[in-house]
DNA sequence: TTGTATGCGTTATCAT
DNA sequence: ATGATAACGCATACAA
């Protein structure tokens, strides 16, 4: 039989469609005796029900879509699939990614939002909040979830997120009891109309700054130059490198936005003859699998659990349960390995 | 209005649902003139078709799945699932991810498969072909191809893989001119009813020494033991360490079955203070992120090219093109880094 | 080129 | 607990 109906199985069974998709699907008012009777009949038609049908019958097409920013082969943006799988898969939920790199498919992206039909619940990750998605969002009846989204809430129904706020005071917190107290933040060129969420770290960088700032502190804040194409790694280290150096007094203390920018820095700075961590302190940011590769002391993210805790919420949304707490922030963990160290009192003003 | 169906927009511009349905897909039996109008009504109504009824009605459920053995964020998946996505996703394809990580997951997922009307084709990548799936597989009438897997055809309509074979020769003959004439292979322990293909690359090396027995080198293959649950990548190191270290004659040179276990090696072989690579070469296998941080030398392969190529073998099939090449073997890419050197002659013996 | 009518495989409402 | 039947929203064969 080329694709056997529900209708076929229903005949094969000896009972009525309604029976058969009630039986399948699990329902309770089902006599356990017909509902093997019907199962029976299915394996041996090798039938399952269409998602397709279930799908126009019911309403509820069993899919979630998770939009990332940025590839998906991405450390962050797979990770966080990964969990949201983990969670939504064991309830029959498909997860259909897709992926924006640039602000034309956002905008696209977002206009046709709200009109589709084909998703129980979206989940939208490391977004900035641009003014145009925010009506959007509003617009959309489905539910909403957030990753490493900023925590105003009103725009999703439920979010979790990374505090980067957090994150930079402990790491400013760490930095100044190893003793250094010449501080400085790398941070990746972002285009205004970008949508990366991490530029966040740099504002959370400066407010970390100024509430330490009355204890003779000092923190700079070092960005790469606008460039038609994204620089390489390397390329961005050794600009950030010739920033840092030509500092008037050399920071003994590096945040850097990721862990990618951060290791290309270390190598820059061993080559200009700096010692890391002697002379210098590299913290990263993210722990992804090359931090613990590089033994790059760094600032851990973790996205699969991230992309659980979303899935999770999805989840209840779609139950109608009650959210306890709608927005989280997720504290952050300080892994220390070997890029950083206390300061070499006596090295620490210039080489 | 709450959903809007495409009686609506034909309605409010005045023509046919079925109007409707061949202007907004772009069929090219319709008026410039009147597809415009029924855009806009589209528009104005907030309207886009829904996937479920149309696949429905069309039988094409415009979604392809993929299924791939370990899970979702690992380096090799999420960069198949970004180069599937890139090709699909322009022509309107959704991507839905699986993955599978253990038999029994596997054995359940085969044997629904021949049932599912919920996808286009299938595209199955880094299984080994047991015989349990073969049958299934052969059920199908989806097309299906494959990715790394055997390239026994027959099983698949379509499929691309790395040649192991080619890369192991490559590794051997560039270690052999580089004056290298022991040489091991490490390759993590796998369980027998483990899915993952790159035991081919044991086999591979195997054949490779096979194949250049004749002119007095000497090859051993390291394998780590069975154990309950998978080892730490260090641990594991640590034990291949220990393995090498005892053979008769220590080799002078390591190929590793994968860039991570790659890595951990040299950092332990660095620990039992064996200098990499004048003492001994160590050559991984993917050229991962980490690769490149770790400066180890590698055999390079694309994930995400591969899946590029797999998408594209998925679209010709679905509209039955014909495939001049259905099989495909794609050459690796020996990447030299830092890890692997001339012989240093002298010190080639023992410690 | 456009309209009419039917069917796609389920779920859900209402009976029984 | 089970059965009959009307949606669900669209695509397509056929007619005009």
């Amino acid at each position: 039989m080329a694709k056997p109906t529900i209708a076929n199985v229903a005949q094969l069974a000896g009972v009525s469609q309604a029976t058969v998709s009630r039986a399948l699907r699990g329902a309770t008012n089902v006599t356990e005796a017909t509902r093997n009777k019907v199962r029976q009949a299915a394996d041996q038609l090798n039938f399952t029900l269409s998602k397709s049908a279930s799908a126009l019958a019911s309403g509820k097409t069993m899919r979630v879509i998770l939009l990332v920013s940025g590839k998906l082969n991405e450390w962050f943006n797979s990770g966080v699939l990964q969990g949201v799988y983990e969670e939504l898969a064991p309830f029959g939920y498909d997860v259909t990614p897709a992926f924006i790199t640039d602000r034309s498919e956002l905008d696209r992206f977002f206009s046709q939002l709200p009109k589709s039909r084909n998703s129980d619940a979206i989940i939208i990750s490391s977004f900035q909040l641009m003014p145009a998605m925010r009506e959007q969002l509003q617009a959309i009846d489905l539910p909403t979830v957030g990753v490493n989204v900023p925590a105003e809430s009103g725009y999703f129904d439920a979010s979790i997120s990374i505090d980067n706020y957090s994150a930079m005071t402990m790491a400013v917190r760490l930095l100044r009891s190893l003793g250094h107290t010449n501080i400085a933040f790398c941070s990746d060129y972002i285009p205004a109309d970008m949508i990366y969420n991490t530029s966040q770290r740099t504002q959370a960088f400066a407010d970390a700054a100024q509430a330490n700032a009355t204890d003779g502190i000092m923190f700079s804040l070092l960005t790469a130059d606008a460039h038609d194409a994204p620089l390489s790694k390397s390329d961005l280290a050794s600009q950030l490198t010739a920033k840092l150096l030509s500092l008037p007094e050399r920071p003994t203390a590096v945040c850097v936005e990721t862990d990618q920018v951060a290791i290309a820095l270390v190598k820059e700075l061993r080559k200009q003859q700096l010692n890391v961590p002697e002379d210098i302190s590299v913290l990263g940011f993210d722990d992804a699998e090359i931090a613990q590769a590089a033994d790059l002391s760094t600032i851990r993210q973790e996205p699969i659990e991230l992309g659980r805790i979303a899935g999770r919420k999805v989840l209840q949304l779609l139950r109608n349960e009650p959210l306890e707490h709608p927005h989280e922030l997720q504290d952050p963990l300080l892994v220390l390995r070997n890029t950083t160290s206390r300061i070499d009192s006596g090295t620490a003003t210039s080489e």
